[in-house]
DNA sequence: CCAGACTGCTCAATCGATCAAGCAAATTTA
DNA sequence: TAAATTTGCTTGATCGATTGAGCAGTCTGG
C-alpha cells in the first residue's frame, strides 16, 4: 500500500507540532489490514466510537486531525501504544528514544503548600514584582 | 471564583482519560492572571491563535476540551510545559508512573523574574515549607 | 463630566470533525 | 445464478470548537 497524493499547502497555522501530512493515514490503514480487520469490525471494537466512515476517511488521509479521543479508541484496538498515534497525528512530539525526561518547569510544585502558604507565597511575588 | 454547577449527565462516551470536570478552567483563569495578562494581550501572544471570547469561556468552563493547538499556544505563552495542560485537559495520563511526586502546575508563572528574583522566590518558597 | 482605551463577556455565525445512510463491487451461500 | 453478506467508500447532515462583533462596566486624562 503506497502513499503518494502530497501536494496540499497547509497555509493555516493548525496544530502542535507539525508533523508528516498524513503518515497517519498510512499507519491506521496498515494497523487494521494487519489485524485483518474490517472498517465496520473496528467500528464495532471501538464500541461505536469510530465510524466505519470516519475510519475510511482518515485512512485514506481525506481528513486531518482526528481527536484525541478517537486516536485513544484506535490505539487500544490495534493494542498499540496511545502515544504514538498521538504522535503521527502531531499532538505530541516524537518521544525520546533515550527516555529524555521532562522539560523545564517556568512554574512551582506548590501541590503540598497550603492555603495559607500559598497566598504567602503570592504575596512575597507580588512584592518581589513590586521592587521592579 | 468558585465552582459550582457541575450536574450534567456525561452519557455520551467523549475523551480519552475522563479527568476533573473543568479543573483546566481555573488552570487557565489563574496561569493568565498570574502573568498579569488580559485577555485580548492572550490572544495577541498566541498570534490569534485564541480568540480573547473563547479563552473567556474556557476560563468560566463552558467548554469543554479545547484543542491540543490551542493548549499548545496557551502553554507557550504561559510558559508551562504543554504536556501539563494536555493533561489538565484529559488528553493524557496524569505523568509519571515511575515516579509518584507529581509536579502540579503552580497558579502563577514567573517568567517575568529575573534570575535574582526568583531564587529569592524558591528560598521563600523553602522557608514556607520547612515550617511544616 | 466626557472621550478614549481597556476589560471581561455573550451571542450569532463559521468551520471542521464525525456520523448515519446508502451505494456499487466483491464474496459467500444455497 | 440469485439472494444474502460484507466491504470500502462517498455524501448530506449534525454537533461541538472557535471566532467576529458588539455590549456594558471601569479607569484615566483633560
Amino acid at each position: 500500500m503506497a502513499s503518494d497524493n502530497r501536494r496540499i499547502k497547509k497555509k493555516r497555522q493548525s496544530t502542535p507540532f507539525e508533523g508528516q501530512p498524513s503518515e497517519l493515514a498510512g499507519v491506521l490503514a496498515d494497523l487494521r489490514t494487519a489485524k485483518g480487520l474490517s472498517l465496520r469490525q473496528v467500528e464495532e471494537a471501538t464500541d461505536k466510537a469510530v465510524s466505519n466512515a470516519y475510519l475510511s476517511q482518515l485512512e485514506n488521509g481525506k481528513i486531518k486531525k482526528p481527536s484525541p479521543n478517537v486516536l485513544h479508541h484506535l490505539a487500544a484496538t490495534y493494542a498499540v501504544p496511545y502515544e504514538a498515534l498521538m504522535e503521527k497525528a502531531g499532538y505530541l512530539l516524537p518521544a525520546e528514544p533515550g527516555g529524555k525526561r521532562r522539560q523545564r518547569l517556568a512554574a512551582f510544585a506548590i501541590d503540598d503548600l497550603t492555603a495559607e502558604e500559598e497566598e504567602e507565597l503570592l504575596k512575597y511575588l507580588a512584592f518581589l514584582r513590586s521592587r521592579s
